[in-house]
DNA sequence: TTACTACTGTTTTTT
DNA sequence: ACAGTAGTAA
């Protein structure tokens, strides 16, 4: 990527507007009819129904580039909108390397950013105040609980989390604060409006925009002001937007207002628009912009969050002369891959038929593995890797092992590691989760933003200062009173009913950093205002004095953060020069030209994926991939290994009671089979420790969705019955199968299911017995009385194995089948 | 009044 | 095993 910013595509300065592969023909060779016929449409509203793996990331870069090519629009009037900023990034590249540098003077954005900038660029037009915090769903949560405190609300019956997910989910639908007000009935819904309001007006005391406010807000600007929306819409003739199928109420709405609702305008000034912009008079009627969305109603996943399939199901009833294209022919994966997609999906109900086909062969069967426990089946993703890789001639960058929840990760982390299987875990315990990091953050959040009450209350006493909730409280109060923000009232801590002159002075220490670092953050860039930050608030110190080991990691954690930091500063200096050598573009205002501590922290805002999904570089061999099932949308993989596949785990315990919620899981099981290109790996565990207890999973449900002749079973769970108890045989195993789980049958498989899965004590010496052999030294254990202690050696095998473990304080052996140990 | 230790429920998925 | 809480020591 950074090398395309340094090596412009040489070429003759005339020929600059055509560059090479720009030809349209060019484009459009190498796709079939349906996606030429996507390529080219031009005029009415578009819909690409795109099944997994049709190349739709393809017609979509190649119809940007074909309106550059050859219908002479320019990059200032297209807007793309993408699920990631990854997938932005990615799809600003590809269209550059179709047309040259001026491919990259576009808007291709998530609908988040575009709404930071249209609201920036709106609120400076405006001269306001431009610099506004963006809370995510921690900041939300902590601000709801300070909400929720002031109200005296139950936190029992209304928990700060699930208050903030409602009010998520009303923004989502663009209620806003005082129409949820009027209309609410009964006494939880009172609760909620009322938080609703008490949150929105502290968010703006704030000068905070929380992820469903950037969408909301934009929304509301544009109904509100028609010269502003009529501004947008006359500079945006091409919107485009991946993954429609994802979209919650509010995007569509604001899609609505970007394309405009003038559709009686003349059609060809679409024309003069789109060729000369500057030769139509404000005022003059403009048509709507030309809109295109690709998606699969299949693929939609995210509807916990607000997401609705009607966008997608209703396009042709929203756009009312819309078309639509069917991308049907698969370009990714085996027939078998396919025909095992298509029959788990075709059991969702009210659902378009779609059947996908490739013509690359039927390829390998789906292998298909049960393990006796989570540790086992890691174990056996471990060697099976390693078989591919040995003998098969994968590299370890072809794999993608997936899972439903994230906490699935450790155990195949553990095993990897003993295993020498190179990996990286996408998402996860993410960077920008970890506290020190949202610590730092804060630091800057505030230095930005004195008004952000969140940040300012989260570092306010960290490192300790003496202030405590009853100073908190204090100057909370005189806050209120006052009517000005928490952060102002910092300032006046000494006018504060009832506070203590030890936080008055804590307080005092505290701004008087604050305005310092302050004074600085206006000229310096935002890697020396962090490191500033950190040495001047004791924060750093505290971390490099401490003897407790995990300190070391988060130092070294808050020095990643300043090198990121730094490398958006470098960024942004490139791209201005960039920006410069590329006169054909000539200057983007929209470009940001300095580095500016807004900027980057709008930027760790935005963009979630500082763990980046491994690029493929081809000659080396890289590492295997792992991520939830969620995170690998979009994405495709040689081998793909879906794993945890039990009823309880995938579809999820808590998915399970719903039946629309279960066709949501089936869809990601959807997504997660068609991500693979040859080779499919399906794998559950018999038992699973989950909360520390053993747990007993059937098969998942979907499992027996996949026709079985497609799948070669290298273990079944026969193998796991008999090997516990002798006494049950084959055929009661089949007790096993389908999703009515043996709780709810009759009185015999309630029999069998006690014995078998849920008596703990049967399952945990069954666990234990496996884990017996995987405990070596040097292995660090936790046990129960004694603690944490290291493995010294280990003697004898199965029943009877007992390991020498070291507590630091005594060395002791342990038979190992009866301790109340865990392997760390 | 603040700070430290011990305990408990907790985790679905994410821009 | 994590973070938020509750109880206690200073």
């Amino acid at each position: 990527m950074h090398a395309l910013f340094e090596i412009p595509p040489v070429q003759p300065a005339s020929s600059a507007r055509r560059p090479p592969g720009s030809d349209p023909d060019e484009l459009l060779r190498g796709l079939n009819a349906q996606q030429r016929a996507a390529v080219v449409h031009a005029g009415s509203p578009l819909l690409i129904v795109a099944g997994a793996g049709s190349g739709k990331t393809r017609v979509l870069t190649h119809r940007i580039a074909y309106l550059l090519a050859a219908r002479d629009v320019t990059p200032g009037q297209i807007m793309a909108i993408t699920f990631t900023n990854k997938a932005a990034g990615e799809m600003r590249e590809r269209v550059a390397g179709l047309v040259g540098p001026r491919g990259r003077r576009m808007w291709v954005s998530t609908f988040h950013s575009a709404c930071v900038r249209i609201l920036r660029a709106e609120h400076e037009h405006a001269g306001l105040k431009s610099t506004f915090s963006i809370y995510d769903a921690d900041d939300s949560r902590r601000l709801m609980q300070l909400v929720a405190r002031e109200l005296d609300l139950d936190p029992k019956r209304y928990p700060a989390r699930s208050l903030a997910a409602q009010v998520s989910n009303l923004k989502n639908e663009l209620v806003d604060e005082s129409t949820f007000t009027a209309r609410a009935s009964g006494p939880a819904e009172r609760a909620l409006a009322e938080a609703y309001s008490s949150y929105q007006q502290r968010l703006r005391q704030a000068h905070a925009l929380d992820f469903d406010d950037l969408i909301m807000t934009t929304v509301r600007l544009l109904q509100t002001f028609p010269d502003v929306a009529e501004h947008y819409h006359r500079r945006f003739r091409h919107i485009l937007v991946d993954e429609y199928q994802d979209t919650n109420h509010a995007q569509y709405v604001l899609i609505k207002e970007l394309v405009g609702r003038s559709p009686e305008a003349p059609s060809d000034l679409d024309d003069v628009a789109a060729s000369a912009p500057e030769l139509l008079a404000d005022g003059a009627p403009l048509g709507p912009a030309e809109l295109c969305v690709v998606g699969d109603a299949d693929q939609s996943i995210y509807a916990f969050r607000g997401a609705t399939i009607r966008n997608i199901m209703e396009f042709e009833r929203d756009f009312p002369d819309a078309e639509t294209i069917l991308l049907e022919q698969n370009y990714r994966s085996t027939q078998t891959i396919l025909n095992a997609a298509n029959r788990v999906i075709e059991r969702n109900s009210e659902r378009k038929p779609k059947n996908l086909w490739s013509d690359s062969g039927p390829g390998e069967k789906i292998v298909g593995y049960v393990a006796d426990n989570e540790h086992d089946e890691a174990d056996w993703v471990a060697k099976e890797i390693d078989r591919l890789v040995d003998d098969e001639g994968y590299k370890p960058a072809d794999v993608a092992v997936f899972y439903r929840t994230n906490a699935q990760s450790r155990v195949f982390e553990d095993i990897f590691i003993r295993f020498g299987v190179p990996y990286k875990v996408v998402g996860g315990v993410r960077f920008y989760e970890r506290k020190e990091v949202r610590d730092a953050l804060a630091y800057l959040r505030a230095i930005a933003n004195p008004d952000d009450v969140v940040s300012v209350r989260r570092i306010l006493n960290t490192p300790r200062r003496g202030i405590g909730e009853r100073a908190e409280a204090c100057v909370d109060a005189l806050a209120s009173k006052e009517n000005i923000s928490f952060g102002a009232a910092l300032e006046r801590a000494g006018e504060a009913v009832g506070i203590s002159s030890r936080a008055v002075k804590g307080i005092g220490d505290f701004t008087t950093i604050m305005a310092e670092v302050r004074q600085m953050a206006a000229t310096e860039p935002p890697e020396d205002v962090l490191e500033a930050v950190l040495a001047r608030s004791g924060y750093l110190a505290e971390l490099e004095e401490s003897d407790d080991p995990q300190d070391a990691g988060r130092v070294e954690n808050l020095q990643e953060l300043v090198s990121v930091a730094r490398e958006y500063t470098e960024r942004i200096q490139r791209a201005a020069a960039a920006g410069d050598a590329d006169e054909d573009a000539g200057p983007d205002p929209e470009i940001e030209e300095t580095p500016s501590l807004a900027g980057f922290l709008e930027q760790v805002a935005l963009v979630a994926d500082a763990d980046e999904i491994p690029d493929d570089d081809g000659e080396q061999s890289g590492v295997v991939t792992m991520m939830t099932l969620h995170t690998a949308k979009g994405l495709e993989f040689p081998v793909v290994f879906l794993t945890g596949m039990e009823d309880g785990v995938f579809p999820h315990m808590r998915s399970m009671g719903d039946k629309r919620e279960l066709e949501e899981e089936r869809r990601l099981a959807y997504v997660g089979i068609t991500r693979a290109r040859q080779r499919l790996y399906i794998s559950r565990a018999v038992t699973r420790s989950a909360w520390g207890q053993p747990q007993y999973n059937p098969e998942s449900r979907f499992v027996p969705e996949l026709p079985s002749e497609l799948i070669d079973w290298k273990r079944t769970a026969d193998a796991y019955t008999s090997w516990t108890r002798g006494g049950v045989g084959r055929g009661e195993s089949a007790q096993y199968r389908g999703p009515s789980s043996a709780l709810t049958n009759g009185p015999k498989s309630q029999a069998l299911a006690g014995k078998l899965g849920l008596d703990p004590k049967l399952v945990g010496a069954a666990s234990e017995m496996r884990q017996v052999p995987s405990l070596s030294p040097g292995d660090r254990v936790n046990h129960d009385r004694h603690g944490l202690g290291r493995v010294v050696a280990v003697q004898g095998s199965g029943p009877r194995a007992q390991a020498q473990i070291d507590f630091g304080d005594q060395t002791m052996w342990i038979v190992l089948r009866h301790a109340p140990i865990q392997k760390l």
